[in-house]
DNA sequence: TTCTTAATCGAAAACGTTTTCGAAAGTAAC
DNA sequence: GTTACTTTCGAAAACGTTTTCGATTAAGAA
C-alpha cells in the first residue's frame, strides 16, 4: 500500500540508498549484478521516483504553466492541444489555468504558477490586460516565457502570433475584389493588440483601394468577450444604422456566425445583400449554412510552437546561456465558402 | 533575480529558519515584532514558499490530474473549464492530459500523473479502453479516482455521469412521439459504456411503443472518434440501404450534424423527409440550419461535481478516514429545434 | 614485496520546508 | 530565594532524492 522509496529498496537488499539510486539509472560504479538486483526489486516493488524529490534537488519541475482567457473555445482548445501533446512528448506536464479575461485573475495565475516553481509559462492575455509587471516578474525571475495570440508588444519575451494586419487586410481586400463597395468592421474589443491590428488592416485594404474610411461602420465591442449575441446586437444596430452596407469583416467567426443568424432573421440575406467574412475559422464556420469565409488560424501549429520555443529557451537557460526573445509570424490562409459571393464578373 | 528562501530571510535578521517559517504562519510562539519584521521582509523580497519543499515534506502536492479522450470537443472543454475553475477555487492546479482515445497512451498517462504523485486523478475513458489495471493501480496506491460520462462499471471508484439509457429513451420517444416510424441509430464505437447504454434507451423505447427494433437500421463507426465524417458516411450508407427512414437518434451532435450536411447534400430534406435527434447540445447545434433537436448534457455542471467529489475523497483519506465510492447522476434535458418536425397532429 | 590502477561501494551534504521538543529568559507568586 | 508560569526562540529531524568525494578491496605491474 505505502509507496516504495529508495531507501526501502536499499534496506531489502543490505546496500546503500546511494548505489540504488545509482543503480537505477546505469551509473558505471555499480557491478552488474547488483544493478539487476536492484532493477529487478524495483520493479516488483513498482517504485517510481517521487517528483516532488526530485524537483527538489533538481531544481526543475518538468512542468510547464500555460494561461488562457477562455477554455471553451475552437481557437485556444486547439492551441492546448498542441502545447500538451508537444510537452508530453519531451517529458513535460502542463498545468492550464483560464483567466476569464480578466487582468485580476491573469496576475494571481501567474503568483500561483511562479510559486509552484514551473520551468516556464505559455500565455494568451486577457483582453483587460493592460499593466505588465506580472509579466514581467516572470522573466525577472529568469524564468522563460512565451506568449502567443493576444501578446504585448512592449514585453520582451519570446512570441508566437500570426500577422494580424496582413490577415485583416486580405479579408478586407477580398471583400473588396468581389465588388463590396461599404465594408463594415466588427472590430471586437478595443484594447487586444490583435483587435487593433485587425482594424489596421482593414483600414488599409479600404484606403490602398480609394474607398474612403467611415468610422461609423466601425461596430466597437465594449463587453469583455466576443460572443455570439455581440453578433446579433452588432447586426441588428448596424441594419438601422445603415441600409447601404454590403460587406462586414468581423474580428471572430463565433460573432460573425451570431451576425450572419440575425441578418437572416431579420430577412437579409448572406451574401446577396452582404458579404461576411470572419476570423479564425472554427470548425463551427463549415457546417453553418451558407458556409462562412474566413481566416484559418493555425491552433495546434501555434501551440506546438509556443512550447517548441519554450523548451528552447528553458534547455538555454539551464545550461547558464542567455537568449535572444524570438517573434515566430505564422501564416494564414484565406478560406473562401459561400458566404462572399462575387458581384462583378 | 534569486529566488528568496526562508534561510535568506533568517540570514537577514538574524533569526532562525524556524521562527522564519512560524512567523509566516502566525504561530502563537512568535513575538508580535518579529512576525512584522519578518512578513516585511518576505514581501520585499518577494518571498514565495517552494513548492517542491512543501510537497515533500507535507506529502501531497495540492494538484490533481485530468485525462481526458480529446480536448477540442465541445462537451469535454466544457467539462475541464468546470474542473480546473472549481480546482482553483480550492487551492488546487491541474494538470491535463490527452489520451488521444488510445488505451496505450491512457495507461502510460496514468504512470506518469502516479509518479507525479499528484492527489487525485479525474479520468474521462478512450474508447479503446477494456482493462482496467491502470485505474486499480491508482486505487491500491490509496490515490482518490473519479470517472466521468466515459466510465467503467466494474471499477470501484466514484463516478459522476448522465442517465444515457434515459436520455436515449427520451430522445428515441421524442421522435415517435412526432409521429417517426422507422427509426435508425448511429451509435458510435462499440465499447464505451454510454454508447451501450444510448443504444439500450433507443431499443427500449421502440419496444415500449410496439415498434419492432431493426438491427440494420443500427450503425455502428469502427473508428476511434465519432466526427463529422463518420456522420456523413453513415446517412449516405443509410440512403441506400434504406429508403423509409423517417427519423435518426444520433449518438453525438458532431455525427448528427455530418449526417446533415450529407443529406442536405443528397437532397433529403430535414425535418421534412428525416427528423433528426443529436445528443450533447454542442453549441454548434444551435446556430446550424436547421437547429439540432439534441440532449442537454451538462459539461461545467460534470466537471465542478467530479472535483468536489475527489476533493471530498483526498480530504477524507487525509484524515485516515474511509469513504464510500459514490455514483452522481447528473440531469439532462430533451432540447427541441428544427430538425424534429410534428407530422402528427 | 610494494606500488598503481580499476572496480565497487557508501557517507554525507544539499535542495527548502515543517514541526516537535526543549531551552532560555523573564515575570509573578510564595 | 525558591517555585511556577509565560513568552519567545532555535536545534534537529524529517520528507526522498542526487551527487561529490573518499574509502575499501582486489587485481595487476614493478
Amino acid at each position: 500500500m505505502k509507496i516504495a522509496t529508495l531507501k526501502d529498496i536499499a534496506e531489502q537488499l543490505n546496500i546503500s540508498v546511494t548505489t540504488v539510486s545509482k543503480a537505477l539509472k546505469d551509473y558505471p560504479d555499480v557491478s552488474k549484478k547488483t544493478k539487476l538486483q536492484v532493477k529487478e526489486l524495483a520493479k516488483t516493488l513498482n517504485y517510481k521516483p517521487n517528483a516532488f524529490a526530485v524537483n527538489l534537488r533538481k531544481r526543475e519541475s518538468k512542468t510547464i504553466g500555460l494561461i488562457i482567457p477562455v477554455i471553451v473555445h475552437h481557437f485556444f482548445s486547439n492551441v492546448i492541444k498542441g502545447i500538451i501533446s508537444q510537452a508530453e512528448k519531451k517529458g513535460y506536464l502542463v498545468i492550464t489555468l483560464q483567466s476569464d479575461e480578466s487582468y485580476e485573475l491573469e496576475k494571481k495565475q501567474v503568483e500561483l504558477l511562479l510559486s509552484q516553481r514551473v520551468d516556464g509559462i505559455i500565455i494568451s492575455l486577457a483582453n483587460g490586460t493592460a499593466k505588465y509587471d506580472h509579466l514581467n516578474e516572470i522573466i525577472a525571475q529568469g524564468k522563460p516565457l512565451v506568449m502567443f495570440d493576444k501578446i504585448a508588444k512592449i514585453v520582451k519575451c519570446s512570441k508566437i502570433i500570426i500577422d494580424d494586419r496582413k490577415a485583416a487586410y486580405t479579408a478586407t481586400q477580398h471583400l473588396i475584389d468581389i465588388g463590396c463597395k461599404r465594408i463594415a468592421h466588427f472590430r471586437g474589443a478595443l484594447l487586444p493588440q490583435n483587435s487593433i491590428d485587425r482594424f489596421l488592416g482593414y483600414k488599409k485594404a479600404l484606403l490602398d483601394n480609394n474607398i474612403p474610411y467611415d468610422p461609423s461602420l466601425v461596430y466597437i465591442c465594449e463587453c469583455g468577450d466576443m460572443s455570439f449575441e455581440e453578433g446579433k446586437k452588432n447586426a441588428e444596430q448596424l441594419l438601422t444604422d445603415h441600409d447601404d452596407v454590403d460587406g462586414i469583416f468581423i474580428n471572430t467567426d463565433l460573432v460573425a456566425i451570431g451576425a450572419m443568424t440575425a441578418f437572416q432573421e431579420m430577412g437579409v440575406k448572406i451574401p446577396d445583400d452582404i458579404s461576411i467574412v470572419g476570423f479564425s475559422n472554427w470548425f463551427m464556420s463549415s457546417v453553418i449554412s451558407p458556409s462562412l469565409t474566413t481566416i484559418n488560424q493555425p491552433g495546434v501549429e501555434m501551440g506546438k510552437m509556443a512550447f517548441k520555443q519554450l523548451l528552447k529557451e528553458i534547455k538555454a537557460l539551464k545550461k547558464g546561456k542567455t537568449f535572444e526573445p524570438k517573434t515566430v509570424v505564422l501564416k494564414t490562409d484565406l478560406i473562401v465558402r459561400a458566404s462572399t459571393k462575387n458581384t462583378i464578373s
